[in-house]
DNA sequence: TGATTCTACGGTCTC
DNA sequence: CGTAGAATCA
């Protein structure tokens, strides 16, 4: 097969390039992960590279994923000891570190392959112990913020006595003690957070060069997608995998670098040349998503932009139709305009794909509401996921002190939960003696059971505790991943907890670690170790959750990068929003949200939406504050757009959602769930068990505007059969048994009821499809 | 000690 | 509005 077909002739001038340097700037759209996948495959089969001596690593695991196959397919499936090496940034790192990273332990005390990876949450936790020992509390300064200069520090190769050295003011003299604490606990629990991933895959292959030979040895051409956006441990990486060979060829486009927050140093692109001189400069700039509006006003907006190296996209497409505005009165308004649009463009192309794309995730809220207002589905990206909720995370927090007790931070999450009478004051005792002595949690407890230094009922129930966790860690020994958590579910009381609870989320928790039990037993069945299975759990981004099927997706900007869309809205072009109040001091911040604006203008392919609103509430009860258009709006050429705002039309905004017997429906179906794929939304819950969701009816076409009569809604039959379940009254129910109506919520179809039930306690149920009775 | 209620406060983006 | 931590009561 020839891979150069069908590539114009820069990308066949990429895909042909084999030894040395080489930068490769893909504007948006113009055929990137082609070129990546085609250039692999060229590589592979012309030039006889040995497969897994191709290192390909991207941002997210969706991105390597999909490379992942479409290199398959080039290759016609090679078999698994031949295939190219496809890999995120920090799933590689902890590959290297837990196959080859030994030698690391005599750099990092304590270290060794077996370690634990703290996410947000760990790491949360850890600097709010620091915190209460140190004395500080978050007047001082907020626990995240701590987190984040700690992060800034470590990427800049600071030690908490650098920090400290350079600290100018009380307050960062303070935190150097915060971070030098921070570093020593992460340390003492043999544990890396994820910038030690990177940072620490680095120091072993600079330091040990007997990786380095080997690593350099075994890979022969390294690529790296989205360049623009790695930070100084990912171009360090770079450099150390490549000195022998320099076979290097990073893809990237400066005007879509977003990530200068988390530490991504635009320079890496900019000065690719400086750094290699030799190298090769290839410009893609031919577009193939988009229409030729899109792209110009895309164009036109980045085009404010000092920092760049400048390029202008062509494309051959046609004009297309102009760019939606549309300034709403206020939030409110804005997402039901949104939700109005997507009707209307998905009933004359059902499809079609949508995205809806936001600066903030709170922003995703509004545009939900409008969008069930409509009884239209849509995925969220991002958000809380799976992997974030308590239960979850409690568990997981248990499989981890299982298998490393020295994990103190995951050890103190777990030891009162479910109560088990080790209440705060022990707690703390036993944390005041292991800080004293350093120790990890699990070694000061158990000594303080030797010394008798605590009162007898808490020493039971400390005792009670350990021998749990040791009898938990005698089990999991060869035994899958699946199989330990349902020990761990059983033995610690944390089944029972869930099962005896009253409350309603009780259930949908026990669903979820139902979940999670299938999750480990794939795991387990893929030959998955709990070590493997944990790093999956801490690796999945948002991102990895996007269904390409889904009609409507909500994500934000940041999410969006990488994908592609017939319809984009952008919504909440606001002054203070986006660009956001905290980049507006700095040019070169603000620079930085001009490129999210490009990003996400140019993920569309046919048509693009830009919205606004006037007013807009902050806090759920707060006032409607007013808001200034975004200065984006304003960069965008007039001649490329179409106002749709209600007074340039001439008349009052028609929106279906606006008339009287949508709103009636919306009332009758609000649920509470925050994204439609978690089990707290109950119209999937139930679709997922075939029965259908209350709809709303749908939006009549736009002309003529349907009546707006107010008619009464039919009582829907089923709140005929609970007519009778006012509050106080007698129902029966085919499992629960008899009980009593304490509240009523919601009426019709989505009557919710409150019922209390002796033996089972408090129940929220669904009246519709509870199969309730009314008492005699 | 543990469960429940009360109150104060606050929100970029993410591997 | 949602959450975290404090305060309160059993």
């Amino acid at each position: 097969m020839d891979f150069l077909q069908g590539l114009n002739p820069q990308q066949q001038d990429a895909v042909s390039h084999v030894d040395g340097p080489l930068l490769i700037l893909a504007g948006a759209g113009s055929g990137k992960t082609r070129v990546i996948t085609h250039r692999i495959a060229h590589l592979v089969r012309s030039h006889r590279v040995p497969g897994p001596a191709v290192l390909a690593v991207t941002f997210t695991n969706k991105a390597a994923d999909e490379m992942r196959e479409r290199v398959a397919k080039l290759l016609g499936d090679p078999s698994p000891g031949s295939r190219p090496m496809l890999s995120t940034f920090h799933s590689f790192c902890v590959r290297l570190l837990r196959r080859d990273g030994s030698p690391l332990a005599s750099l990092r005390p304590g270290f060794t392959p077996a370690f634990t990876i703290y996410d947000e949450d760990e790491q949360l936790a850890l600097v709010k112990s620091i915190y209460r020992n140190v004395g500080l509390d978050e007047k001082f300064m907020q626990y995240r913020a701590a987190i984040s200069r700690i992060s800034h520090a470590k990427n800049h190769q600071q030690t908490p006595a650098d920090f400290y050295r350079q600290s100018t003011d009380p307050k960062t003299s303070k935190l150097a003690v915060v971070f030098e604490q921070y570093e020593s606990r992460l340390r003492q629990a043999n544990a890396l957070d994820f910038d030690d991933l990177l940072l620490e895959a680095v120091r072993l292959l600079h330091h040990d060069q007997t990786t380095r030979d080997l690593y350099n040895r075994r890979f022969e051409h390294l690529m790296i997608d989205e360049y623009q956006d790695t930070n100084r441990s990912q171009y360090q990486l770079m450099q150390l995998l490549t000195v022998r060979h320099q076979n290097v060829c990073v893809v990237g486009d400066e005007d879509q670098s977003i990530y200068g927050w988390r530490g991504a140093d635009i320079r890496n692109i900019l000065d690719f040349e400086k750094d290699y001189p030799k190298a090769r400069v290839i410009r893609l700039e031919q577009n193939y998503r988009s229409t030729k509006n899109i792209l110009e006003s895309a164009g036109a907006v980045v085009a404010h932009n000092l920092e760049r190296k400048g390029k202008t996209l062509w494309t051959e497409a046609h004009s297309g139709a102009k760019i939606g505005l549309y300034e709403a009165p206020d939030a409110e308004n804005e997402a039901l305009f949104i939700a109005d649009s997507i009707e209307r463009l998905l009933a004359q192309d059902p499809a079609d794909r949508v995205a809806v794309l936001y600066r903030t995730n709170f922003q995703s809220r509004q545009i939900e509401e409008a969008l069930r207002r409509y009884g239209r589905k849509y995925l969220v990206v991002g958000g809380f996921s799976f992997y974030q909720r308590a239960e979850v995370k409690d568990l997981l927090a248990y499989l981890k002190a299982v298998a490393s007790p020295q994990d103190s931070i995951n050890l103190l999450r777990i030891v009162n939960t479910p109560a088990r009478g080790i209440g705060k004051t022990t707690v703390e005792a036993v944390e005041r003696y292991a800080l004293e002595r350093s120790l990890p949690i699990w070694e000061a407890s158990g000594q303080m059971m030797g010394e008798k230094a605590l009162g007898a009922r808490a020493e039971a129930a400390l005792g009670a505790f350990r021998a749990l966790m040791e009898r938990l860690r005698a089990e999991a020994e060869g035994k899958s991943v699946d199989a330990v958590l349902r020990a761990i579910l059983n033995e610690s009381g944390y089944r029972r907890m869930l099962e005896t609870d009253p409350s309603p989320e009780a259930e949908s928790r026990l669903e979820n670690i139902n979940e999670l039990l299938n999750a480990a037993a794939e795991a387990a069945e893929r030959g998955e170790g709990i070590t493997e299975f944990l790093d999956h759990a801490a690796l999945v981004a948002d991102a990895d959750g996007l269904d390409e099927h889904a009609a409507v997706s909500l994500l934000t900007l940041h999410n969006a990068k990488g994908l592609e869309f017939p319809v984009v809205f952008v919504a909440g072009l606001e002054e203070g929003l986006f660009p956001h109040s905290r980049s507006l001091n700095a040019e070169s911040m603000l620079e930085e949200e001009r490129r999210l604006c490009y990003v996400g203008m140019t993920r569309a392919r046919k048509r693009l939406f830009l919205t606004w609103a006037r007013a807009r509430r902050r806090f759920g009860g707060g006032d409607l504050e007013p808001s200034v258009a975004s200065r984006f709006l304003k960069e965008v050429p007039a001649r490329l757009t179409e106002n749709l705002s209600p007074e340039s039309r001439g008349r009052q905004v028609d929106l279906a959602a606006e008339r009287w017997e949508v709103r009636e429906a919306a009332k009758r179906n609000t649920f509470t769930g925050k994204t439609y794929n978690s089990l707290e939304n109950i119209a999937q819950f139930f679709a997922e068990r075939g029965v259908a969701a209350p709809r709303p009816p749908a939006p009549a076409p736009i002309e003529p505007p349907a009546p707006a009569a107010p008619k009464p809604v039919a009582a829907p039959a089923a709140a005929k059969k609970t007519r009778g379940c006012a509050a106080g009254a007698a129902v029966r129910h085919p499992r629960y048994g008899r009980g009593t109506v304490l509240r009523r919520e919601g009426e019709g179809d989505d009557l919710k009821l409150t019922i209390s039930f002796p033996g089972y306690g408090l129940k929220k149920l669904i009246a519709k499809f509870a199969g309730i009775q009314a008492e005699e």
